[in-house]
DNA sequence: TCCATTTGGTTGTAAATACAACAGACTTGT
DNA sequence: ACAAGTCTGTTGTATTTACAACCAAATGGA
C-alpha cells in the first residue's frame, strides 16, 4: 500500500487526513488495490457489489447501454475520483452501468459498509472521511441540479444565457472563461453544436455577450 | 419534542432507529423544532446557515430566481423529507434558493456538523443516521441522473421511450403505472404537453405502446 | 515550413417543437 | 343534477432545431 501513498494523499476522499493516518485507514477499511490493463472490464452491468472504487492512476469510463442496446459513455473518471459510490450508498444492488479502464490503471476498492460503521478504535479520521464522502456526494448533486436547470430551458438561447449567467456568478465577475470547447458545451447543454454556435453569434450581434474562444463577457 | 415522535418515526433519516433512541438523538443533535404559518419565509436566498431541515408536518417549497428575476419552484418538500441538506454538506455557504412554507408547518432543524461528528457517547444509532443520510443524498443523485438521461435525448419521442422503458424496468413488467399526469410528465421531461400528448398517440398508432390514463404498456 | 487535424462559424433544408386555441371526457362540489 | 373546473387529445402555424455539408482559422507535429 505504501507505494500508493503519493496518489492517496491527493484523493479528495482523504482530504484533511495525514499520511500516517491514511495508512491505518487503509487497514481499517480493508481497502485493496487492483492493477488493470487498458480496456479491461472493472465492473459489469448487473454486477452485485458492495464496493466503490477510487482511481489511483489511469482512467476509467462509466458505460451505459440504452434501450436500443447502444453503448454510451456516461462519464470519464480521472485520477483521484470515485466511481460506483452512488450506487453503493443508494443501496442499488444490481449495477445499472459498466466500468472499464481506458488506460492501464490502479484502482482502490472499499466496501461501503466499512465506511459507515466506526472501527473499533473509533479513529478520529473515520468521521473525517465520512464528512468527505457526504461532501463529495452532495457536490455531485449540486452539479447535476445545475445541469438540469440549464438543459430544462426550452430554447438554445435560454440554455446558453442561464449557463453563462451561472458561470459569471461562479467567477464573481462578468468576464470569465468556460471549461468547455464548443462541442463539449453543446454536449453539456444537449443541443446541436452548429445551432449553438449560430445562437452565440446572434447573442453577440444583439450585444448581450462578447466572446473570444473560451473567454466570455456578459453585457 | 415528545409530541413530534409520531412524525419523527416516519422520517427516512431516522429509519432503523427506535423511538427512545430518536429521543436521545434529538438531544445529541441539538435539534430544534420551529412552527411556521402558511407562506412564511423559512430560509432566504443568500442566507448563511449550517442547518438543514426536515418537514415534520405541512409542506415547503424550494424557490429559485432565474437571471430575469422570475421566481420558479424547484421542488416541493413533503412530510418526512429533508431540505437544504445538499447545500449544507456540499459546503455551499450562501443558499442559492429560498424556502417558504405553503401550509402551516412544523420544521425540524439540525446542524450538519453535529451529524458528522460522533457524540461523546459514540451512540450506535449515530452511525445509522449517517448511513441513512448518505443513502438519501445518493438516492437524490440517482434520481437526478435519471432525469438527465431522459431530458438529454433530442426528440420528444426518444425522451418518452427512454422514460417509459426505465419505468418498465423499475416495475419489472411491461405494464406499469406512472406517477404523473400528462402535464406533470411534460414538465418532468421538459417538453410541451400538447406536443407530448400527440407523440404518445403516434407511438400508440405505431404499435409501440398502449396506454389508458396512467397505465402504460410497452409492446 | 508544410501537412494533417482540430476547432469554430455559416448556410440551407427538412424535421421537430412550442404555442395557442378548442373540444370532449371526466371530476368535484353544491 | 348541474355548473365549474380539470384533464387529455387534436389541430394549425410560426418558430426553433437538427443535420449535413462546407469553409476558414488555429493548432500541432514531423
Amino acid at each position: 500500500m505504501r507505494k500508493y501513498l503519493g496518489a492517496l494523499k491527493s484523493v479528495p476522499l482523504f482530504d484533511g487526513i495525514s499520511e500516517e493516518d491514511i495508512q491505518s485507514l487503509m487497514t481499517c477499511l480493508m481497502a485493496k488495490v487492483i492493477h488493470y490493463e487498458k480496456n479491461q472490464s472493472v465492473l459489469m452491468y448487473g454486477d452485485n457489489t458492495n464496493h466503490f472504487g477510487i482511481v489511483l492512476s489511469g482512467n476509467v469510463q462509466i458505460i451505459k447501454e440504452d434501450y436500443y442496446g447502444n453503448r454510451c459513455i456516461v462519464a470519464r473518471i480521472e485520477e483521484g475520483m470515485l466511481f460506483a459510490e452512488t450506487f453503493a450508498f443508494a443501496g442499488i444492488k444490481k449495477l445499472p452501468v459498466s466500468v472499464i479502464t481506458t488506460t492501464e490503471s490502479d484502482l482502490l476498492f472499499i466496501d461501503y459498509r466499512k465506511l459507515i460503521t466506526s472501527c473499533t478504535e473509533a479513529c478520529s479520521f473515520h468521521s473525517r472521511i465520512i464528512y468527505n464522502m457526504l461532501h463529495i456526494v452532495a457536490m455531485k448533486n449540486i452539479i447535476l441540479s445545475q445541469k438540469i436547470e440549464f438543459t430544462s430551458k426550452r430554447t438554445t438561447r435560454e440554455k446558453l444565457l442561464s449557463y453563462l449567467w451561472a458561470e459569471a456568478q461562479k467567477a464573481g465577475c462578468n468576464t470569465f472563461t468556460i471549461p468547455f470547447n464548443r462541442q463539449e458545451l453543446a454536449d453539456y447543454l444537449s443541443v446541436d453544436r452548429s445551432a449553438m454556435s449560430a445562437e452565440l453569434c446572434k447573442l453577440r450581434d444583439d450585444k448581450m455577450i462578447k466572446f473570444n474562444k473560451n473567454l466570455f463577457e456578459l453585457l
